[in-house]
DNA sequence: ATGTGACTCCAAGTCCGTA
DNA sequence: ATACGGACTTGGAGTCACA
């Protein structure tokens, strides 16, 4: 489990744009800046659990679909 | 997905123990200090997904177990 | 609508001790 | 071996201007 920011970044996009929203839907969802959503999906951050989770209500999906390749 | 800290901690114990380790055994193998691996047992800790993967790493298991109830 | 660098601030994470 | 608290240092949280 070497590059997992990659995976997850990847993960969210894909989500986001399943479910219709733009970054700042998501950002807005999540409680948390545009900017910094972007960069989870470029794989840049490195958030805590407690970003993950609402990242993942927003996305109306579970933690752990954030993490299949 | 309100006590996730709870379930976290439940299950990195669980699986700790599974695998016949101590939390100092745990935290050096996941290269973290053992007050903060015990305080994510507790529930009373937020890591970032970095800390995770190490202990998911260490646990020999996948981060999704970490998150199932 | 999204990518990026450069921030500030406070929680993440460490290290010491006691029990 | 584990729990917990205090004092610390590092890095994530959160924001902005600009492209």
């Amino acid at each position: 489990m070497e590059d997992w920011k990659a995976i997850i970044g990847e993960n969210v996009k894909r989500l986001r744009k399943a479910r219709g929203l733009t970054q700042e839907q998501l950002a807005v969802d999540s409680g948390i800046d545009l900017t910094y959503a972007g960069g989870i999906e470029r794989g840049r951050r490195n958030p805590s659990l407690e970003v993950l989770m609402r990242i993942a209500a927003a996305l109306e999906t579970t933690p752990d679909e954030l993490f299949k390749r």
